[in-house]
DNA sequence: GCGTAACCGGACCGGCCGGTCAACTTGTTA
DNA sequence: TAACAAGTTGACCGGCCGGTCCGGTTACGC
């Protein structure tokens, strides 16, 4: 563990925080170094002190949002009823990507250790959501923990394409993705899913 | 119209736009000039003699593929089958995009007018697709033309995230799309669509 | 062939951006 | 309150990138 954070440096390491998801949600990895510091009130440096890199910071902010997901996840895992479960999972995770999309898990380049692991974890836990949805016949049987990890990504972008949307128009497309993960209207799926493991 | 282009002039030019494609889809707008000079064999100050600016060649790029989908709409709007008709359009446009994503009509900054005009041609050619396929009973009724064309550009999204994706896993996601535009399994869908003019 | 205008290319410019550093300020602790 | 470590800062650096420009080259009309 290291030296306890004198307390202008954790106050100035939360507004950093802050200001960076602001800028990266708005401005994706454009957003410069500078303008982050500038709306958080601190100088340059001092953000370099805090995250040695500009992809450590993104690392940091892309951190938090993981890992509540993967809380939210795991608690979703224990009830009884899977297929609302994952329904509601998803309209979280659809919700939360208007502030921070996820295709900042691909840009954080080489990733962060501690990020690949919450990662990791996030994903196990949405396979697991999934199985257990696909058991209780709310969702195909035909598509993978990991279509339904790449389809949750899409209001967030699809909502990127229209300017001035509002701001809960992200439902729309959740319940769009959504009609086509059920198994009423399902049609074969041609090509087989990707590997597991094959994700940026 | 200006002066016939000379030979080696018209050579290059073409030269330029094929390597500005490949590097544009590979890289997006992250491609530099200089690259794509170099990819196309000419020295970076030819690429300026044909296209003022960095968007205008990506304008041309972007124009080149709008035309030839919108093109395609046309021809496929007279046939009989609305539905397959559609089916048909949805596939060659998500397949297209696997070399040139859409996001570009986005990214072209303030857009070029002729590539406006060609965007509000194919934009208007899809809506009557889709409306002809509602009519058919081929779709759901309650998606509108935009709605189609948001999220025909999902599968290229999608495939973005899977390194060393087979190269038509872009048909399994067309294909969950479509599902959900089927009327089959179609659920309610709450905010309404945003009006038809308003993307990027 | 020859003159010329169109074309080519790469050195160069200015601006931006991630990252560094050394001088300065401030919280902490004894 | 004194003294020091921890924190802050903004000027600065090097590299990249879009865009310019001019000396040299090449296709084309005569």
């Amino acid at each position: 563990m290291t030296r306890a954070l004198r307390a202008d440096a954790a106050r100035n390491r939360s507004l950093l925080l802050a200001a960076a998801a602001e800028e990266f949600a708005a401005r994706g990895m454009e957003a410069s170094v500078a303008d982050i510091a500038r709306r958080a009130g601190i100088g340059k440096g001092t953000v370099f002190r805090h995250f040695p890199t500009k992809d450590d910071l993104l690392a940091a902010v892309v951190l938090d949002r993981v890992d509540s997901l993967a809380a939210l996840a795991r608690q979703l895992y224990v009830r009884d009823d899977p297929g609302p479960a994952l329904f509601e999972f998803l309209e979280a995770a659809a919700g939360k990507q208007q502030q921070l999309d996820f295709s900042f898990l691909r840009d954080a380049g080489d990733i962060n250790d501690r990020l690949r692991d919450a990662r990791e974890r996030l994903f196990g836990a949405i396979v697991g959501l999934v199985s257990r949805a696909q058991g209780a016949g709310a969702i195909r049987a035909d598509i993978t923990g990991l279509d339904v990890i790449l389809m949750m990504c899409v209001p967030a972008h699809v909502v990127s394409f229209v300017p001035d949307a509002p701001p809960d128009l992200w439902r729309r497309y959740l319940a769009l993705v959504v009609d086509g993960l059920r198994p009423e209207g399902a049609h074969p799926l041609s090509p087989p899913a990707p590997g597991t493991d094959s994700v940026r």
